[in-house]
Order: structure tokens, then sequence, then C-alpha cells
DNA sequence: CTGTATCCTATTTGATACTG
DNA sequence: CAGTATCAAATAGGATACAG
């Protein structure tokens, strides 16, 4: 990459240029739930109650929502099988699963940085009593 | 990691708490303006108005709240100048340099994935006609 | 079993005007 | 310059009941 005046407006340019493809994937993981379905649907296909099982603070209302939103965005397949009772199941798209790995590194960092949070607050109390 | 059978609960366990720290990453980034000045800080620290001048479409206000939740959240630190006119520069802490790449890599998930979403749109039309 | 429909609350964001 | 204050609009989320 060349060097460009960081005055440029290209070189502003470029930044949202790289801003519009993190917005436009920040976008299809936000939602209260989807980070959570994501998780569980990584080891492998599962049925909605099966889902709603492992989550089960979440009501059938947000599962469906939620759902639906992840079709929507690609994340997700959802197979129905013409069967009485019904039968439904959800796995993980292609691009689904190459956003596993992305998400593990960013549970790292996350696990990291609440740790350096901590020890920080244990050694400034200003910020508690600030409150 | 030894295996697990994937009916106990321990095994569910292991995925919630790999999650938390997800979902903590993710609250930390959330929001409509949060990875827009992110992005624009990964360039060195800027003033209040240069970032408004680089976010043309952000209010005042959004600016404030979110780089104040930033701030909250550790992911950027402020620095107040005691002159007239005041100053007040914002740069990426320690920790929000270190969410960088994983937002580049974030990013271009986020780029290929809407490449192969409308690669595929164009094959199939039913969701389209669906609408 | 896999959802919908309805109603309601909470949170987020925007518009505009004002301030030390 | 770097914000606050206030009000209104939009969006997300929850509770509950019901349906194919």
């Amino acid at each position: 990459m060349s060097k460009i005046k960081e005055t440029s407006t290209n070189f502003e340019n470029k930044i949202f240029l790289n801003e519009c493809d993190q917005i436009f994937a920040a976008s299809l993981i936000a939602g209260q739930w989807t980070l959570v379905i994501c998780c569980h649907l990584t080891t492998g296909k599962l049925r909605f109650g099966e889902l709603k099982k492992r989550i089960p603070t979440i009501t059938e209302r947000m599962l469906t929502l939620q759902l639906r939103k992840m079709e929507e965005g690609d994340l997700v397949k959802r197979t129905v099988y013409a069967e009485v009772p019904p039968r439904v199941e959800y796995e993980l798209t292609k691009s689904g699963q190459e956003l596993s790995p992305i998400l593990k590194q960013l549970g790292e960092w996350g696990k990291n940085h609440r740790k350096t949070r901590n020890a920080e607050k244990s050694c400034t109390t200003h910020k508690v009593l600030a409150q």
C-alpha cells in the first residue's frame, strides 16, 4: 500500500471502505441472541426445540425472530421435513461456519480484556467513587 | 480437551462459558457507531471535532454517547487538555488496538460473505419472488 | 412440535436548541 | 471547541395466548 497523505479525502475513503464490510458483518451478528445461537450450532444441526432447551431463557418468539434474521443473513440454513409432527432443523451455512473462528478470537479477546479491566479496577478506585 | 458426551450438561456448560466472553466482547462493539469510531482511531488519536468531521452523519450527541460508552468499556482513552479553547483527544487503548486485527478479519469475512450472497441471489430467484 | 398474533415496555437513536 | 438538555421517533425485546 503506497503512502497517502492522512489529510486527503482518499485516505478517509479507504478507511470508510474498510468500515463498511465490518459494519455489515457486525449487523449480521447483532441482536441479543444471535451469538448464543451461533455458538450452539457450531457443534452441528439442531431442531427448534433442542435450541430452545439449550437456551432456556429465550422465548419462542425471540428464537423464531432471531433464526429468521440469521436465515435472511445466510448464516443458518433451515430445513423443514414434511412430517407429522413437524420437524425443522437449523444448521450453520458455510459462511456461518467460517465466522466461527473469528468469533472464537473475539471471545478470547473478551476474556483477556475483562481480566485486564478487573486488574486495573482493583488498583484504581476513582471510577467506583465517581459513581 | 477430553471427550464429553454431547448430551451431558457439562458439554452444554462449556459452550455457554465460551459464549459469555463472546457476548461480553460483542456488547462492547455493539452500537450504531462504535465500529466506525474504532476504525478511525486505528490510525491514531483524534480530537472530538476531527472525529465529527470524519463521520459527517453522526450527531454530536451520539458521538459523545458512543465515546463515553467506549471509554467505560476501556476501548478508548480520553485526554482533556486544560486549554482555551478546550481540546480533547481520543485514542484506542492497548486492548482497543488488540481488537483491531480481529475486526479486520470480521471485515474480510463480511466482504466475502456479501459476495457469496450476491452470487447466490443471481442464480436463485425464489427469495425475491417470496417477497 | 414449531411456530404466530397481540400487546406492551425498554432501549436506542435522531432533531434541535442551548452552554461554559 | 466540546459538549448538554430536552423531546420525539424508531427499534428491540418480553409476556402471554393461541394455531396448524
